[in-house]
DNA sequence: GTGAAAGCGCTAACAT
DNA sequence: ATGTTAGCGCTTTCAC
């Protein structure tokens, strides 16, 4: 059984192929007789229309691509869940990809979004990849950074203040009198990695304390990561003259494989050893021991990443402000206060 | 900056169309020094092929459709991760539509998907809406149901036994003592909801168990909605005469929102009420107490579902059989053992 | 208020 | 090995 085309009703219903347009796309005036006539040819051949023939004429695709490092992260579904529910009403429909952190990888989806013609993309960039995304609005297609900023002007961000909350996470830390703070960090090519690295390195400063090159371990933003080089750095590192009282993990995937090596190396928190997180832990209401966390205001960076896109969609209001959200610190009990 | 078109490439390089087009796409034979040229103009000029006109040529989209409850479901997000990763490569895309359990917007979805040809179509359905999908077939679109059957013989299917699942989980708790046990139970409309409830009251059959209606809970799939019936059912419950000692919860996300309502109410688990899930929570390895559970085999669907899809965009392969996910049962520290 | 016809960018059958 | 051309299904200009 083939697809109707419009060129089916057309025949059936009497009237030519360009009325049966008109009134699929209800922006002409046609006679009510005839467009009920035309309603019941198109209802009677099952009849919807092809998109590819239309975007071809129009140019427009109705497609939003959303690039980011994993959907399986719920910060990043979360943001999926409401741009599609925001969008879907108004025709659009998400197209999803996943750069694993890979700098290469994100080049290859940006090409095949800039084929698929998708009117706007909203990116959490693995790399700073400026070339691409300026070839894009050259195109005419509309990006919204999350997440990631790339300090480039003309293109709209939302996202924190990573250094700044990072800085107070760990001033929270060293308040607490830990000095010797372990630091699980993301991929370098993403800014909040470093910015969060920079926040903390700061407090470190502020506080006359010395920053140790070592006591940075790499997690990739990863849980398997963080796992497994925590896991390495505190069996080594325990044992050591001066150990680490403290873990500040940059991001929420990996303060869990942190907490699987604090686990399995039959530590507690905070009582052998103290956590925070950049991020917090998804139902975190439910996990004990609280972990003490930026908790980042996902719903209100949904919610203006939304506004961001549809704005970002209508020619006609070009708005290319950022919006920074403002997270909170969020005292939990994974910290151990070395003061008393 | 307009985007360069194969015309713009076959001027710069001084061949034909079709002679670009066959460089594109590789399936034919050109000279070495010809594709030499034309990958060189190709690559002056940015140009990269516009997907609607291929499509509307081709009648494929390289489009895989996933449309599911809530992408923000760490089972789904799992899924849609899995399924990109395999068909990136291959040159598909994924296009994730929500159906937040609505029967009517999942035809809407369909009905989008349909227009927008894609190649095939992964989906948990919100409701039995066989007839739909038989069009979708019928216009040659692939289907993969995944999660929740609908007994079409002709569409293949992955997913766990969820009547037999939830009999273990239940037969568990009574060999533990209980008797009472409440039941908050997913969407009606969906299969699984309706399987896992008839496996629970299978339990009690065999057991010689009283079924007791009230003690069923609508949770709708929701952590919200769970939570509050939840919360409003207990406070009720607990005050009779022969209250539940223990809760079944059908789904991950419901189970969430009950150990909210259980601490809002000053319960502890298991001490004062059991709780056992159908589906693991994420990163369930931190949580305390550890939930009782069926422990979905997510990896095992996950590529059970990537295979099936592959499989069923391939035109010569139609394997139409059912794919049954083995799940197991996980004994955390959630139930109180009422025979001691 | 309605219709005829051009053409969006590409692929593929046919021709050379 | 390369080129010519028809046409995928739709929107839109122009004509009536």
């Amino acid at each position: 059984m083939q697809k109707a085309t419009i060129k089916d009703v057309s025949e059936r219903s009497g009237f030519s192929i360009t009325t049966i347009s008109r009134v699929l796309n209800g922006n002409y005036p046609v006679k009510k007789e005839t467009r009920e006539k035309i309603m019941k040819a198109i209802d009677e051949l099952n009849f919807s229309r092809n998109s590819s023939a239309r975007n071809l004429r129009t140019k427009k695709s109705n497609l939003i691509g959303l690039v980011v490092a994993d959907i399986n992260n719920p910060y990043y579904s979360k943001i999926a869940k409401k741009i599609d529910d925001g969008l879907f009403e108004k025709g659009y429909n998400l197209l999803v990809c996943n750069t694993d952190e890979s700098e290469e990888k994100e080049k290859r989806i940006l090409s095949t979004l800039q084929d698929k013609d998708v009117d706007a993309i909203v990116i959490s960039p693995a790399a700073k990849n400026i070339e691409l995304l300026r070839q894009l609005t050259d195109a005419g297609t509309r990006i919204v950074l999350i997440d990631r900023n790339m300090g480039i002007l003309d293109i709209p961000f939302v996202g924190s203040d990573n250094f700044s909350e990072s800085k107070i996470l760990t001033e929270y830390l060293i308040q607490q009198g830990h000095q010797k703070i372990m630091f699980v960090s993301g991929t370098d090519k993403a800014i909040t990695a470093q910015d969060r690295l920079f926040g903390y390195k700061a407090a470190l400063e502020e506080n006359n304390l010395q920053f140790d090159e070592k006591n940075v371990v790499k997690g990739y933003y990863k849980q398997e990561d963080a796992y497994k080089n925590t896991y390495t750095f505190l069996t080594n590192n325990l044992k050591s003259d001066e150990p680490c009282t403290a873990i500040f993990s940059s991001n929420n995937l990996m303060t869990i494989g942190i907490i699987q090596a604090i686990h399995e190396l039959n530590l507690r928190i905070p009582q052998d050893i103290s956590l925070v997180s950049f991020g917090q832990l998804d139902s975190q209401e439910i996990i004990e021991p609280k972990v003490t966390c930026i908790k980042q205001n996902i719903e209100q960076l949904a919610k203006s990443t939304l506004e961001k896109t549809i704005e970002a969609l209508d020619d006609n209001k070009s708005n290319i402000d950022s919006n920074i959200i403002r997270d909170s610190l969020e005292i939990g009990t994974s910290v151990k206060n070395l003061n008393k």
